[in-house]
DNA sequence: GGCGGTTTTGCACCCGCGTGCAAGAAAAAT
DNA sequence: ATTTTTCTTGCACGCGGGTGCAAAACCGCC
């Protein structure tokens, strides 16, 4: 088989050869706000159309300094919250006009090797979706390259030359905590997931101080080191195993959906719990299978659709960044909890 | 807050500056195989460091024609198996050197668009991920824009001026059928997604023409529109709710696991069978979700790991394309079937 | 010291297009 | 008809760096 071969690539000058004009006159027709008369304009565009012209974006971006590149650096893909991130960025930001640059951090310390890859191709920002990207490793691959903006994306981000887009942890998390509280629940578990980020804490350190609040007592922690189902359900099924019956818990909070699943497979396969009856569970994010019938988990579903326009706005150059980490989701209740 | 303010772009003038020489030299300095003396490799090799300095991947696209980029087009994120997929592949990219751009195709219409897109930004390659791609608006694509290859992952495709990377799917689908038939289940049923691409019109096709020959006689047919388990699940429900439960059959095949979840929950859930014991249940592609214990479902494994490979043998300029559409996988079998 | 042969190095030109300004054409005013 | 004013158009130069070739610097050797 032939590689087909590179169409010889035609460029703004064979269009305005055709056109009978220069190629800045062609560059003209193709801006809305250009001064050029109709009927230059109309010459142009229809030598480009029978040209089959398109402009070399490659080329625009060098010149203009504007990529229309917006690269997302991502870590879990295991995490179902944040493909369905990635899938709603993407959308979203093609929609807007931009195109995606998607770096896939092999771990924790290639962040700032993706930032570099990333700067390289002179994007107009950087996404940082996930919590397992290291903050001082952040701030170190900032300072050194010219990254025009660096949006986290689901938790909040302590570096002051960062915008954080996310939802309030801590009151959402407070929100669930109120619910667990009232349908009377009284020894709960919290399952946290990898100590190194930001977002948890947030919602484990919320957690822990409303219901310290409401039931003056201590809550119980689980750290799960890991956002993966699996490793979920084998950290609990072990914690529980080593535990009389008579310290259950009577409710397992979840940092994250993707825990809670675990967790209710543990309860369910491995310990022979009924879910709600003996342990009820609850969960955040909402994930797409959060609603299967298999899990049917009581959850808090983020703003998705909100956050992701709040990058749009960004892009776009808005800069009252205060409202855009304290977006409000909403409780969703079903059969877990 | 202050949007970081664009560093001073450093460029190999900067560095050659510094270090005394002609920018070309700088240039010679990064090349391994150019004829350059080792002092002043040295020299700028120093002077880059100081400065930092990194190329433009941007200028270097332009001026050499390798932009280092590849398109990967995706439009069903709802897909385990698709989202399983573009992970390995950007990590795949990443590790051999290139970089990923990811387009999120809106519907099926889009792909000519989004191929467009990728076209404009000199892509190396771009790879369609996904049935629901339409083989003649992708012929009438490629007819006019200068993509280098086009690279068609997970189905065949006709069109010659494609590579298709694919395991195939005929094989293994007659190995799902010989195990079902070994196993006893005389009554199969099969499940099959939309009708406009071609890679379940083979796992069909292969399905009931093995199983016309081992059986005798014709097995059923099942059309869901689509990928979507729970959409799955409905239709399914609702065939069998039709069906005097006298001719419910007794294994369900089906293209995909998604497709497969679906059929589980509705035999289950909607239905009250149990699975295996009423009703078997067979998928296809052995998404990470088919282990979990709520499934456990007898599938096939492709090979995820040599596909993509494939990809980069291909990026690379491999031209034994025959292989790259007959790699095979193996049968996974569980409790499900 | 001079010579042929090798490395090293510099340079003109190109990749495809955007910017700012000045010249040219057309429209408006006198 | 002439002068102003306004709209169009062309052009030099730049974005950052990659080619091919020729000049320059080096080398060992007679």
């Amino acid at each position: 088989m032939t590689a087909p071969k590179g169409f010889e690539t035609i460029t703004a000058d064979d269009v305005a050869r055709l056109a009978g004009v220069s190629r800045w006159t062609v560059h003209r027709a193709f801006k809305t706000d250009a001064s050029i008369s109709q009927k230059s304009r109309g010459k142009v565009m229809q030598a480009a159309e029978t040209l089959g012209y398109v402009p070399d974006l490659l080329a625009v971006s060098l010149a203009s300094d504007r990529s229309g590149l917006v690269a997302i650096l991502m870590d879990d893909f295991a995490n179902p919250q944040q493909t369905t991130n990635i899938a709603l960025l993407s959308k979203t930001l093609r929609m807007a006009g931009w195109h995606t640059l998607l770096v896939h951090t092999l771990d924790e310390d290639d962040a700032s090797s993706g930032l570099l890859h990333a700067s390289q191709h002179r994007v107009d920002a950087a996404i940082l979706i996930g919590g397992r990207f290291n903050d001082e490793e952040l701030a170190a691959a900032l300072g050194a390259q010219r990254l025009r903006r660096l949006i986290v994306y689901g938790r909040v981000s302590q570096n002051p030359r960062t915008v954080s887009i996310c939802c309030d942890d801590t009151i959402a998390m407070t929100e669930i905590t109120d619910y667990v509280f009232a349908k009377g629940y009284r020894r709960p578990l919290f399952l946290a997931g990898p100590p190194t980020t930001s977002a948890h804490l947030l919602r484990k350190d919320a957690f822990l101080a409303r219901w310290s609040t409401l039931a003056g007592a201590d809550a119980g922690v689980l750290v799960v080191g890991d956002y993966d189902p699996g490793h979920a359900e084998a950290c609990l099924t072990d914690h529980l195993t080593a535990t009389p019956r008579a310290a259950y818990p009577d409710v397992v909070v979840c940092e994250t959906d993707a825990i809670a699943m675990g967790a209710m497979d543990a309860l369910r396969h491995r310990l022979g719990l009924q879910v709600p009856h003996d342990i009820a569970v609850t969960g955040f994010d909402d994930v797409p299978y959060a609603a299967n019938r298999n899990y049917d988990l009581t959850t808090y579903q983020q703003p998705n659709d909100v956050l992701a326009q709040a990058v749009v706005a960004v892009l776009k150059g808005a800069q009252d960044t205060a409202p855009f980490s304290q977006l409000a989701g909403k409780l969703v209740v079903r059969s877990s909890a």
